[in-house]
DNA sequence: TAAAAAAAATGAACATTGTTCAATAAAAAT
DNA sequence: ATTTTTATTGAACAATGTTCATTTTTTTTA
C-alpha cells in the first residue's frame, strides 16, 4: 500500500533522462541532416526503442517539434540577454540586430523551426510560450529607449519593433528560403550586411564605428534544409 | 507514313487542355483548402482520372507546385507593373510597398508559395524563372531612381532594393506564418500599416499624403494555412 | 521469496503520402 | 481490318505518423 517513493523517483527520473534523449537526438539530426531527418522511426532507432514507445513519452510529433522550438527560442534569448549590458541604447539596438543576423545564419536549422516552419506553431498561442517573447520584450524596450534618446521618432514601441524585426528576420527568411537566386551566393554575406547598414542607418544615426566583426564572414554554406528525399 | 497533323495538333491541345484542367483544380484547391489538400488522389480525383494518369501530364509534384508558383509570380508582376506609370519614383516605391502588402495578404497563399514555403524552390535556381525576378527588378529600378532624386541615400541599388524587400516580406511573413502570438489578431491591420508607415518615413521623405485605402480593411481574416490533417 | 498489479515496450497493423510500372484500353496510322 | 502508338488504369511499393492488443519488464503486495 505504502508505494516505494524512492523507486518511483528513479522512474521519474529516467523517464526523464529518455525524453531528453529523445530531444538530444532530434537536436542532432536537425542539425546535421535538416528536419526532413527528423522522424519518429529515425528517433526511436537512435534510442534503441520501438516507434511506438515515443507516444509514451510524447503526445505526438508536433510535441517534439514544439520542444525543439523551446529550445532555440532559449538559445535566441540568451543572444539577446546578452547584449542588454550595453548602456546605451542606439548602440545596443544596433548589436541586437547584427546578433540576430549572426543566430539565424549560424543557426538556419533552428531559426527555421522558430520563426519560418509552419508545423508546429498552432500550439504556441494556446500553450504557454513565454520564451519565444522574450526577445521581443528586450527589442522593444531598446526601441523605446532609443526614442526616449531621439535616436528614433517617437511612435507606438511595438509597431517600431516589429518594423524592426520584420526587416531583419525578412532578410535572413529570404536568404534560408533560396529567395534570392538573382543574386550570387558570394554576394550573400555583403548583401545581409550591406542592407542591415543601409536601412538601419537611414533610418537613426550610426552609433560609433563598430567593426563587423560580430558578423561571421563568410557565413556558413547555406544547407539545404529540403535534404534530398530520394536516396 | 504520312503522319496525320491535324489529329496530332489536336491531341496536343487535348493534352494541354487536361495540364490547363489539373493546374486550374490544384489552385482552386490551394485557395479554398489551403496547401495541405493539394494532394495527386485529389488532383486525379478532381479531374476524374487515376492519380498514375498524372505522371504523364507533370513529371512529379513539385513540377505541379512549380506551375503554380510561376501563376503566383506572374499575379505579382501584374500588380507591380500596374505601379509603373506613376512618374514620380519616391510615390511609386510608396505605392509599390502598398502593393506587396495587399498582395501577400489578400492571397496568402500564392504569397507563401511563392516566396515561404520550402517544396518546389530548388528547381528555381535551375529553371527559367524570369517570373521570379520581375517585381524585384521593378523595384531595385524604382530604388535607383529614388537616390537619383534624393529621396534616399545613395548606395547599392541591389542591396537597398533587398532591405526594402526584406522589411515587407519579413512583416506579411511573420503573420501568414503567426509568430506575432505576442499581439492580439485585431491589431494586425494597424501594425502591418502602422509598421510600414514608421519604417518608410523614418528611411525617407514621405510623399505627398495619400489615403491607405489600397490597404484593404480589415484584412482577410487570416486562414490557417496548415489545415487540419485529421478529420 | 512468490504472486498479483502496474507500467513499459513491442510488433503488427492502419491510413496517408508520392511514385512506379506491367497490363489493359483507346486512338491513330498503316 | 491490322498494326502501332499512345493513354490510362490498377495494383503495388516505400515512407510517413499513429494506434493498440499483446507481451515483457518492473514494482508492489502478500
Amino acid at each position: 500500500m505504502a508505494k516505494n517513493i524512492k523507486s518511483l523517483q528513479r522512474r521519474e527520473r529516467e523517464r526523464e533522462e529518455l525524453r531528453e534523449q529523445i530531444l538530444s537526438a532530434a537536436m542532432n539530426i536537425l542539425v546535421s541532416e535538416g528536419y526532413e531527418a527528423v522522424t519518429i522511426r529515425r528517433l526511436a532507432n537512435e534510442i534503441e526503442y520501438t516507434p511506438g514507445a515515443l507516444y509514451s513519452y510524447f503526445k505526438d510529433k508536433d510535441e517534439i517539434v514544439f520542444a525543439l522550438v523551446v529550445r532555440a527560442a532559449q538559445h535566441l534569448n540568451k543572444v539577446f540577454q546578452a547584449q542588454e549590458s550595453l548602456p546605451n541604447p542606439l548602440e545596443r539596438l544596433w548589436a541586437i540586430g547584427r546578433a540576430y543576423l549572426k543566430f539565424a545564419m549560424e543557426h538556419q536549422e533552428y531559426y527555421d523551426l522558430l520563426f519560418i516552419m509552419s508545423t508546429p506553431i498552432q500550439k504556441i498561442s494556446e500553450a504557454e510560450f513565454s520564451e519565444g517573447y522574450t526577445a521581443f520584450i528586450i527589442l522593444r524596450q531598446t526601441v523605446g529607449e532609443c526614442m526616449e534618446h531621439g535616436y528614433l521618432p517617437r511612435a507606438d514601441a511595438d509597431v517600431a519593433a516589429f518594423a524592426l524585426w520584420s526587416f531583419v528576420h525578412g532578410s535572413v527568411s529570404l536568404m534560408i528560403r533560396k529567395r534570392l537566386a538573382i543574386i550570387p551566393e558570394e554576394k550573400y554575406q555583403d548583401l545581409l550586411h550591406g542592407a542591415y547598414n543601409f536601412l538601419m542607418s537611414s533610418m537613426m544615426p550610426r552609433h560609433h564605428e563598430q567593426p563587423d566583426a560580430t558578423l561571421p564572414k563568410p557565413f556558413p554554406k547555406l544547407k539545404d534544409l529540403q535534404k534530398s528525399k530520394k536516396k
